[in-house]
Order: C-alpha cells, then structure tokens, then sequence
DNA sequence: CGCTTAATTGACACGCCTCAATAAAGGTGG
DNA sequence: CCACCTTTATTGAGGCGTGTCAATTAAGCG
C-alpha cells in the first residue's frame, strides 16, 4: 500500500472554550437510559449509579483522553458524537471506533486507555470514576456483568472491523460502513434508511483505511449508482440496501 | 485494493482423526500456571477450577467451533497453536488472531463466537463450560475480574491490528508481527530474538491482510537487508530487534 | 462578506495483487 | 531411507486499485 504520509501529527485538536463538570445528575431522567451500560438495571441500582455519575460537556474537537491515559474514568455518551483512534510515530491516524449516544467509553486494562478519544462534535458525557463504580460491583453484579458484555461486544465490533480493513475493497467497506451506521441509527429509534454522518470524509478515510479522495470518489460513484443520496452535508439516505448488502458482503 | 479471490470457502479443514475429551485434568499440575486466566487464583480456587475443567486434544486442522457457534465453552490453550479466522462469503479470510499456550479461547456474547477457531498444529486444550465457570464466579469473583482483564487486553491487541491493517505498508506489518511473536515468546521463556512461527505464510497473509506472495518477497527483502535469519523452516531469528523496530513504527 | 476548512475531480504514480512457472518442503507408503 | 505426490514457498512479469499531487468548488463560520 501506498501510504499517505501527513507529517507529524498535527495540533489537530485544540483544547476546546469548555469542558465542564456538572453537578450530579439524575440518571433515572436519562435521555439513553435502555441504550447503555445502564440498561438492565433496576430502580435502586440506577438510583446508586446516579450517585456517583457526574455530567460533562465537551466542546467539538476537545480531546476527552490521550492513548496511555491511565483508565482511571468511564464514560457513557448521551448527546453528540465521539471518534476514537490511534497514531503512528509518524502522525498516520487510524480511527478506531466512532461512538453515538448510549455508547460507552472508557474500556481499557490497567496499562491505560489504548487508543484516544475526541469530541466530533459538541459532546456530553456521563462520567464515573473507575474505582468508585468498581465498589458498586460488589453489591450490584449485574453492573460488573454488563461491562463484561459490552467489553465482548466491542471486541466482535473489533473483528468485523479487522476483516474490512484486511479484505475489502474501498467500495464494500464504505458500503458496510454506511450499512452499520444506518443500523445503530435504527437501534437509537432514527428513520429506518436515513444516516447522520457526524464525522468527516477523514475521519471516515482514517477509520476505513483509505484516503480522503477514495473515500469522496466512492461516495460519488455509489450515488451515480443510485445506491445513496445526499439530502444534506451530512445527513444520507440509503436508497437500496439491499444493494448496499450485495457490495458489502459479496458472494 | 486489488482481491484475492480465492472460490467458495474450500473444504480448508478437514475434521482430524480425533478430538478426544480426556479425563478431568489437575490444574495444579498444569504446564502453563502463571500465563492463562487461571494466573492469579488461590490454591483453592485452582481446586475448584480443576474440577470443571476437561483436557481435549484436537488433531492439526481441526476446527473447533465455527463463527456463530453458540459461545458456551470456553479453552485454555495448554499445548500447540490455535488461529482465528472469520470468512465472507465469497471465501475471503481474515485471520483475527493466533493463539499460543496460555492464550485463551472463546470469548464471545450471547450472539455466539465471533471468529472461527482452527487447529494449526496439533493442539490440547484445557476446557471450561461456560454456565460452571459463571457458577465459580458467585464464589470466586477474581476469576470474573480476571476474565473481563482478558477481554480488554485483547481489546488493546485487536486495535493494534486495525492500525497495522489501515495504515501499515507491508514491511511494517512483517516487521510488526515478528516483533510481537517474539514478545510472546519472551513472556512464555523462549529465548531472545529467536522466533517460532507455527503457521504457515497463507496464515500470515490472512493475518495481515496482504498475499501469499507478499509475504514471502517481504520475508525474503528482510532477509536480504540482515533483520531477519531463518534457522529453520519455522525458526527464525531476529538479528536487529531495533532495526524491526525502526521499520514497525516509524518516525 | 471574507476567510478557513472540507469536498470534489483529474492526471499520474506506485505498492501490492494477479498470474504463472519453478523450487523446496512435508507426508506417505513401500 | 527412498520414491512419489501434495502442499508450501519463491520469484518474475505485468496489471490494477488506491494513493499522491494539484487545482477548483463548496461548505462552514465569525
């Protein structure tokens, strides 16, 4: 592979006007409550979460954590979005992961987080200290079994991801990521073929593995195809999933 | 990027001469105490681990469960070599991981397994049904905690791999993988820079995303530039850790 | 409105893939 | 231990998908 060298990593995300601790926050008025890591739990563990929760704004481009960050702080999402990647020496970036409301943030072994997090847009977060909800474990199980879940899931996320970036052409991988994005929005209760794309064309490109122009050139031609529009600067509409899944999975 | 097409998923893995289900195995006795999951537990705790647990025996490529399988078993790698794969449906293959002994197998939700798991070389493994490992956790909650450590390391591991498969050239992706190898053996006692690759280079392209044949002309360019020796046909020798390491992350 | 950032498109380059031929290694049976 | 066959590895020649470079347009934002 030709690499797209873009020198050193650049101040690429300036430390936002604000990042705001809140008070406490209510988590039995959440707005992604049965989305997150909270799902499942009953009215009193809820309750005892709420007590140790605390609200954060972030603004856009604010940098939530740095690669080897001690994760000493878990987060859930509940407004904007989140890209989280790592950095070569050299400043090459891979995004690994994007996260919308309800997501969770914060996975990451005693070595510290292993890769970053960035505010893509303005970003508001449920913030916990690690040990103070690791002590929850002990009376709530089901909390601690919930992380466990949401640790297995993302690792099946992982690979997914593992065989688009090593098996996949341009076009299927912005075909399945289109098809993936269009599936959380469904989840979160969005119209069924309609996607907000929150990033940029490099995030994408970073996340994809591709570059900025495969990544416009492959959304060009897919919309030639009749396969998607554009209703907005970021908002898509999948005109044909069906055959979106034919070029994402090919047989 | 140009694909290997390779037909419809061959009848790669032919159901070895036999998987045998020995006898309960005493843990205590176990060759890789210290590396595995058990690391970590009480004597008592081994004790009871000990009683749950089961040695198979799994020929060379025998498959040991499929992608999707229903995730509840789970392995211990004690003996041999163990590779990960999942596959699209026009016969594609991804390698998401290589499993050593110590290494553990079968984490995975309620969804099922999300990778395929193949036998490399012949291989023992020890086995754990997972409803009685759950039941060991109410008593035992350093085995879940440990578990869940498990999960988010590998975790670590799984972005690693997206950044080599999204951003690294060919080299650096050889360069990386005997780097990491290496530093898999040193934890387990194998002497420095030497190197033991079980697999054969098909697994190593599906691994890092490129060809069969990219992997030998990178192996033998690394040869030629005197990084690498190769001892034996499955040994090899690193002679500049630091010149690998130039190569894996540069600046 | 003016400036900055993001997206688009074309021309060309190149790293890796494809196809093909050959050599080397591994496995099996006598 | 050798002969035979299959699998795996090596190497070359050429093609192609995606990267690189560059110019232009569109979008975002104060």
């Amino acid at each position: 592979m030709a690499v797209e060298l873009k020198g050193l990593p650049k101040a690429r995300a300036k430390r936002g006007p604000w990042s705001t601790p809140c008070a406490a926050h209510d988590c039995r008025a959440c707005e992604i409550r049965g989305l997150t890591f909270c799902a499942g739990l009953d009215e009193n563990e809820v309750a005892t979460l709420s007590s140790i929760s605390r609200r954060m704004h972030f603004a856009k481009r604010h940098i939530i954590f740095q690669e080897g960050d001690s994760a000493d702080v878990v987060y859930n999402v509940t407004k904007g979005a989140v890209r989280l990647f790592k950095l070569t020496p050299d400043g090459r970036r891979q995004v690994t992961g994007f996260l919308l409301p309800g997501d969770f943030l914060g996975l990451g072994s005693r070595k510290g987080y292993a890769y970053g997090a960035e505010a893509i847009t303005e970003v508001e977060l449920c913030r916990f200290e690690r040990d103070k909800l690791e002590t929850l474990f002990e009376s709530h199980r089901g909390l601690e079994r919930r992380l466990f879940e949401i640790a297995n899931d993302e690792l099946a996320v992982a690979q997914d991801q593992m065989l688009l970036l090593g098996r996949k052409t341009a076009k299927e991988r912005m075909a399945s990521f289109l098809l993936k994005l269009s599936e959380r929005e469904e989840l979160r209760g969005g119209r069924d073929g309609a996607v907000y794309l929150p990033m940029v064309q490099e995030d994408i490109a970073d996340y994809l593995g591709l570059t900025i122009e495969t990544v416009s050139r492959t959304i060009s031609q897919l919309k030639r195809d009749g396969l998607i529009r554009q209703s907005s600067s970021h908002e898509f509409e999948l005109l044909s999933t069906e055959g979106l899944e034919d070029i994402s999975e090919p047989m």
